[in-house]
DNA sequence: CTCAGTGCAAACGATTTGCAGGGCC
DNA sequence: GGCCCTGCAAATCGTTTGCACTGAG
């Protein structure tokens, strides 16, 4: 399967950690801009490189939903992720849907599922309560 | 909300049409060639711009996981997607979850849940198969 | 008539890639 | 040392957009 040997390179690690200490979805460029602090000298492509190296062995979530960019998300755990169509924004927190749990291992129509990516669509509070003052 | 005035044109008639007749998830340019039979001067331009206005009012939907092209899904019913990250192919099937049904109209931590977009991840037959036959 | 929609082509912007070193293992 | 990884910059390519024209209502 992934026999490739991989190397731990300051940039990699650095990438990683820099991840998983935000609970935000950051874009690769977001990314960049804070690696930089540590790595001056990294670049995009490294950083883009490296996420794709990531994500092939599971340690970082590619997220396609909403916008033009692709964000990323380091956390391991099983959950959902929310989307408010109003403002158009990825809400920065991740949702446990216990119901969405038990499909993980289960077997859909001859598929064996591994994992999910859900995005919920909705209106966030804020919206919400703009959209009802205007209905004055 | 939507007020604007939308035409109803022969382009987006047939865009629709096109999207409906197929039960898998095509591409913006591959829609592109299948209108091209019925309407051959169509531009890429006006597919992708009729599929903004189909999607902002709903009667379509887009799906940006797994590869670089955003696929389109005109299936109005709330449906899951499948994925195999072996082939790395989307599977042309929507699969209903009935734990995923009961997600809409609920309420998320403060959050009104409208849809849902779902993508299982799995190995798909074919694939078990083939990796089960490698393991001599 | 009006103005949303169209075709065309140029522009955009996120992501990828070729190349010449650099540094893990 | 080997070769995976990096920095840099150019190339790619899906998608968007400006413009003048067309046609739906």
């Amino acid at each position: 399967m992934d026999t490739k040997s991989r190397r731990q390179t300051r940039q990699r690690q650095a990438i990683l950690e820099e991840l998983r200490a935000r609970r935000c979805h950051p874009t690769a460029s977001e990314l960049f801009q804070a690696v930089r602090g540590r790595l001056p000298s990294i670049s995009l492509g490294t950083v883009y490189r490296n996420l794709e190296v990531l994500a092939e062995t599971g340690q970082v979530v590619r997220m396609r939903d909403g916008g033009a960019e692709t964000r990323f998300d380091g956390n391991p755990l099983p959950h959902a992720h929310i989307y408010c169509t109003s403002c158009e924004q990825l809400v920065d927190l991740d949702v446990v849907v216990p119901e969405l749990a038990q499909l993980t291992g289960a077997e859909v129509v001859g598929f064996l599922i591994t994992s999910h990516h859900v995005t919920l669509h909705g209106i966030c509070d804020t919206c919400r309560n703009l959209l009802r003052n205007q209905e004055s």
